[in-house]
Parts: structure tokens; sequence; C-alpha cells
DNA sequence: AAACCGTGTCGAAGCGCTTCGACAACCTAT
DNA sequence: ATAGGTTGTCGAAGCGCTTCGACACGGTTT
């Protein structure tokens, strides 16, 4: 393994010089500069992170927290961890995965340990016991999701509440008075995962205004949970035309269902989802969607980090505002009978 | 941050005394050992990753490099990256998400600077140029996947070979003569990924032993692309009774399509998947299928890793046996019209 | 009673880097 | 010519831990 030590003794310099060579903290002289570097090429050198860690006090690390579960949105996650990773690189960060299952040991040891300089929290409740552990001066943090009390912390997430409103508003626009929502599992609801209640809720609000009837139901994943919640929602309100969806793999059930129904899709009745628009263009019927920016999530979570730790940027709250695509699965409500 | 100093003062002896207790790594009286494990949890002692790393030059870290392409089999990378983690943590390691764009470089950054003490590649190619850098004594690593060259290095891997074998023997008992293989996007063989190539290799040649013919094409990602799949394929072997699908997000669409023609499945054709259990069991008609085993692959990566950092455990491949599960898709083949 | 051994503890060195203060060399302003 | 300021480089301290050799102590063995 090459030091540091290496370098300057086969650029004729002393170690400090290299290491300011490398870190630009002090002027270095345009030649002496060449020098080194050509021995750091020659050699092959690279900084040992330990060392480094240990002087610094910085690991140039980035702690991301993904949930364990898979009940939801798992294309989702995995797009916001790439986006995350490929972020954090441009920046000069490594990032070092962890899973929910740890839960707050997994922040204090972190933290502690000094393993990552800040850490990125996916999948956050509404009450989510990790953020006395975050709020204030401890880690630098960003979240992905939006808690119930946000002081002291920094968060990034699509308007959740708006994007339920926009959706029923949508489906108003088409005349329809009578929407279901299909949800998440129902444990993503008992959890209290922010989005799916803020979802929920701003789409209630939002329908109340215009007059709409609602029914939500949570639906499991596959065919056979949608099949059973399709029934029931038929048999309790037959004059839905509208479905908002949140659940990524309800969507094609429910498509291949109501054309086995007979309901054409969008000439009886109008389906809006919730999901990213690579799902909503690769759908049996493209889907009129509201889309979920995973990458853009990832990536801004990213920077806002970056701007703490360089002693930027503040305690925000980023709510990226939904924008809804007209496709081919929303048009007129059908002329009641 | 509490140090290993204060730990020793707190508990009235000296620091090594504490290392040694926290490691192990010599006797130490149980008076002593119970002093001083009070005082750590007492002062809420972490030991500091880097200082740890740098004396022992062991950073207990191990690094994932993920593809960062997300043209096939997400929940899979997903499930195997959460398998990963979770198994590292039981054996004290975190885990270093990498994405494949830096390609080789990531490998020599992050062996170079001890920055993990291990690496587990994901989306091997079968001439991947990472492996000559993993070859011989270099970083201790595990592929999840299986180059054509093998030598000197360990992998863990699902043997698709004998996976595609298994499919097509299983349409050949139901008596289908005419086989289709939906495969996964263009992009995936043009860059000559191991389990799509051996897949359709073994599948090729245990079919010509049983006297069936094969049709393979391709797919990518969506319905329509599906559509125009299917069509080709009937067109050019209106006679295909059997389907054999590489290409999760290609099943869907697939039995809708099949549906919408009026070809019954498992009555009029069958349809064997390869994918996770999951998806089988959600898709719309319960699938037959060859599963996936996507954490047992990261669990086994993981403890390879391990074996080889304790000392123990040699190069060595590792091929899952598939398992195919009869489930609804199929069935016997129609009697020849 | 001497020589010996195992057990438990300590002190000190050192891992490879960053960073601070010092200072030589040169340049500009007096 | 001299004081003052820059600029570029160096030496040394120290980050918090691991680990090696040393050694004190009590228990065996001769």
């Amino acid at each position: 393994m090459v030091t540091l030590a290496e370098v300057a003794q086969h650029a004729g310099v002393s170690a400090s010089t290299v290491s300011y060579v490398l870190s630009g903290k002090r002027s270095i002289s345009a030649t002496t500069r060449e020098r080194v570097e050509q021995s750091i090429r020659q050699l092959g050198y690279h900084p040992n992170a330990g060392a480094r860690a240990l002087a610094s006090s910085r690991s140039n690390i980035i702690a991301l927290m993904i949930p364990l579960r898979t009940d939801m949105y798992v294309p989702v996650m995995m797009e916001i961890a790439i986006a995350v990773a490929t972020t954090a690189r441009t920046h000069g960060y490594d990032v070092l995965l962890l899973t929910g299952e740890e839960g707050p040991d997994a922040v204090r040891r972190v933290s502690g340990s000094g393993l990552a300089d800040a850490m990125i929290l996916m999948d956050v409740q509404l009450d989510d016991e990790r953020l006395p552990l975050l709020r204030g001066a401890g880690q630098p943090s960003v979240l992905i999701g939006l808690p119930a009390d946000t002081t002291g912390l920094t968060c990034v997430d699509l308007d959740w509440s708006a994007t339920g409103a926009l959706c029923v508003e949508h489906l108003a626009t088409f005349g329809h008075r009578d929407i279901a929502v299909i949800g998440e599992a129902p444990a993503v609801y008992e959890r209290h995962t922010g989005f799916a209640e803020r979802t929920l809720e701003g789409l209630r609000s939002r329908a109340k205004e215009l007059g709409l009837r609602v029914l939500h139901r949570p639906c499991e994943n596959g065919y056979d949970a949608m099949a059973v919640t399709l029934a029931r929602i038929l048999d309790e309100r037959p004059g839905t035309t509208g479905f908002v969806v949140q659940n990524e793999s309800a969507v094609e059930p429910l498509l291949a269902l109501l054309r086995q129904q007979g309901r054409a899709v969008p000439e009886d009745v109008s389906v809006v989802a919730i999901c990213p628009d690579q799902v909503a263009v690769q759908a049996s019927v493209r889907l009129t969607s509201v889309a979920i920016p995973a990458q853009e999530m990832g990536r801004r979570a990213v920077e806002y980090l970056v701007a703490k730790l360089d002693g930027r940027g503040d305690d925000d709250i980023v709510l990226l505002a939904p924008e809804l695509t007209v496709r081919a699965s929303s048009g007129p409500a059908p002329a009641a009978s």
C-alpha cells in the first residue's frame, strides 16, 4: 500500500506538501504541484480512508437508511438509492447502506462512531422514533419524507397532499362524482407512513370542496387482493367512475379486472395513478398519472446534505410540486344512466 | 465524542485493557470486564471507526456494487442488496453502496484506500472489465453472477443453465413442442450478461435433446413492446403453445395479451416464468415458475466473504440449484388441431 | 525454597493522515 | 537600505485506536 510519505519522498517534498496538493488548502507552486501529482500517478497512490477520517474527523461518507420492508414502492426506493449514490459521488462522498431494521440504534451507532458524516433517512413515519436523535445539532441529516413535527429537521418530499388534491381535481374536471381510492397495503397505513396519510388527506379535503364522494380502500399487493377490493368497492358504490391508485403493484391488476368486467378505460371509468412515469407509460393502458420524482428526491437530499456539511444551507422543508400528466386512462365521465 | 481513554479513566484501567475488553483478544478478569462494560454503557461510548480502521487496517465495511441500469430485475437487485446489508450486519460489517457507473475505477479506489475490506459485485458480465483487478490476492471479493472465466474468483449464482433446462423440460413433460422464450431487453444480451445467455444456452441444448423447437425473442419492458413481440412470435410460429418468460415486467403484459386474444392459460398455452416467487403468486394467473433466490444469493455472498476475511474459506463457485414450482399457468398441451 | 508457568494488566509505539505555527525567500512600499 | 507583507514549504504534534512486549502476581512443580 502506497503512503503519503512514499509519495513525498518520491517527489522530493515533505508529507505536508503532498497533503496540501491533495486538499488545496494552501497554495502550492505550479512546479511542485506538477511533480507531486506525477508521483501520485506513477505510484498509484490512494489516500488511506481511515487515516484521513481520523485526522480530519470527516469520513466523506453519507449514510442512507432504506426501509427493510418491501411492501411498497420498491422501484422508487431503488431509484432514490441509486440517485443518492450517484449524486454523492459527484460531491466526493460515498454511501453507506443501512436498513431500517436497526432503527434508532443505527443512528446512534453511525453518528457515535463517526462512520458517516451525515445521514439520509427514507420511509419516515409521522412520529418516527429516530427523529429525536437527529433534531438540533446532532448528526447532519435529511429526511426523504415528512414527519408530523418537522422542527429542527430538513425534509425533501413530494407534496403528497397536493398530489391527492391534484388527482381528484383532474377527475372532477371530467365530471366524475364518485371516486374510489385504492391505496397501499393496510400495514403502510397502520404504521402511519406520512405520504399515504397525506395523500388521502389532501385528496379528501379537495374532494369535499368540490362536492365529490370518496371511498378509500387499502389494498394488498397482487391480483387476488385487488379483485376482492374492487368487488367490494363496486358493491358499496356502484356508481364509481373515477379511480385513484396509489399502489404500483395494484395498477395492472386493476386494469385487467376492469377490462374483464367490461368496463372500458377511459370510456366507462377513469384511472389516475400515482407512480413513476416509467410505470405509467409501460402499463397496458398508458396511464394518466402524477409522477413520483424519485431521482429528483434522491438528488436533492444529497445536495442539501452536502450544503449543510459545507456550512452553507439551513434546515428547510422542500416539497416538490406534483405534476399530473394526462395520458390515455382518463376522460369524461359517462352520462349518468 | 467519548474516547477510549475516557472510558479507561472512568473505569480506572488502562486504555489497552479497554481495547482488549472490546476485542476479546486477551483474557480479562470478570470483574474488570464488568467495570469496563459498565463505563462504556454509562458514557455511551462508540469506538471511532476511522481510528479503528487506521490502527487495525480493517474497516469492517463490505462494498456492494450494484448496477446503475434499471433495465432488469429491479426487485431482485433490491432484495439482494437488502439481504447483503442485513447479513453483513449480523457479522459486524456495514455495507458501502457503489454503483456500476464508476466501473473498474471504483474497485481501484475502494481497495486502494482501504475503504472496504472486501467487495461484492453484481451484474457481472461474461467478460467483465473489473475482473482482472479482483483475481488473485487483491481485494477479497465475491461475485453474484458467473463470468466466462472464473479462475481465481468466488461466485454465487443461480444455475441459470439448469434453470433454462428445467423450464423446457417441464413444458416437454406436458407435451409442448413449440416453445417461445421471451427474454430480457436486447441491451441485456448485447452487454453479454451471463445469466441471460446461460439460461438460453441451457434451455436450447435441453430442447435439442428433447426434440423441441425454440424461438427466442428479447423484449423491452412495457405492454406495447410485449404486444409487438408476441405478434411476431405467433406470426412466425403459430403453433407455439409453451412460453418461457425471463423478464419480470413482461409477465403481466403477456398474460393480458394472451387473454385478450382468446388464448386461455393454461388450457391453450402454458407459461413458465423465471422470477421471484412473490411475483409468481401475485400475477393474474398464479405462475408456474423457477424462483430467483435473491435473498439466498445475497446472504451466501456475504457469508463467503466473511469466511474469506476470517481466513477460512476458499475460492469457489456456488451454483444454486433451480427449483420449479408448478402453479396454475402450465398444463398439458392442447391436442394438435 | 527455588525455578517456572499462566493470567491479567499496563505502557508505548505506531497506523497514515491533517493542520498549525514557523520560517526562508522574495517582493513591494517606505 | 529597512520594515512589512506574500508566498511556498517544512517539521511536528496529534487524531483514537490496536497490539506488542514487559511485568507483577499467585499457583505449580521440583
